[in-house]
DNA sequence: TATTGTTATACTCTATAACTATA
DNA sequence: TATAGTTATAGAGTATAACAATA
């Protein structure tokens, strides 16, 4: 099962590398798709204390891929959202790491797959990571 | 599948904090379980370059868990080995993984369990990664 | 010449502690 | 007072390039 991390692991740093991003950064990005996350929202999500989120921020920010935007109800907060090439990237790194992990998986039958899939999903159980 | 290797990475995060290790430290721990290994193949099992093994071998030796030790054969090679402490540390850290990752995967049933075993073992494929 | 490993350098990632601004 | 976020600082991790020693 570590083994198993291990490559899954790999097919996203790749992943990443391609679209010259860290791991971290590309995390980052797929936190953005579904819409905005504020600043804390997103420590609490990847597990990072709220200065490594600052940093984190600041980097891709400053490679366009992402705008911070205050919120209108509590002036304290700030909204991260994708820009348009962030999106882009997101979605090409989402699409590479699905290609990747459908050809790591490809070579089990299609019943087998789905029986793993349905494992997987109980052993993760129903809570968001 | 990719949500499963972040549950999996945080077990072996939080395994590698509670014995005072980076996860990088950790690992490379792991990888010497089996006996001395010379810093290019180390850089080879973790994918990293030279210089960097060179600098997370110096860190762990300052921590009294490794050591270096000159090839007889190759006067330029340096095999590096656990000490009894590291030693210790490694084998406890590798004993939570294995009882964390058994907790997971303890609600489903023994069937089910061997099939998951034996369709990663299906993915991870003959090579050692 | 090629290989093994180190050093120098720069950047990313992370946490802790102190701080600012707003609630 | 409490919360959202930043800044300052320190250390780990990583890669590239230049280097020393040995093969």
């Amino acid at each position: 099962m570590v083994r198993l991390t291990h490559l899954v692991q790999r097919v996203f740093d790749d992943a990443s590398r391609h679209h010259d991003l860290t791991p971290q950064q590309a995390q980052l990005l797929c936190r953005l798709v579904d819409g905005p996350v504020g600043m804390t929202e997103l420590g609490r999500m990847l597990h990072l204390e709220k200065s490594s989120v600052t940093g984190l921020v600041d980097r891709v920010e400053l490679r366009g891929l992402i705008t911070r935007a205050r919120s209108t109800e509590d002036r304290r907060a700030w909204y991260v959202a994708l820009t348009e090439q962030g999106e882009r990237v997101a979605v090409d790194t989402h699409h590479e790491v699905i290609a990747q992990l459908e050809k790591l998986v490809g070579d089990i039958s299609t019943s087998d797959r789905e029986r793993l899939i349905s494992l997987i999903a109980g052993i993760i159980g129903p809570q968001p990571s």
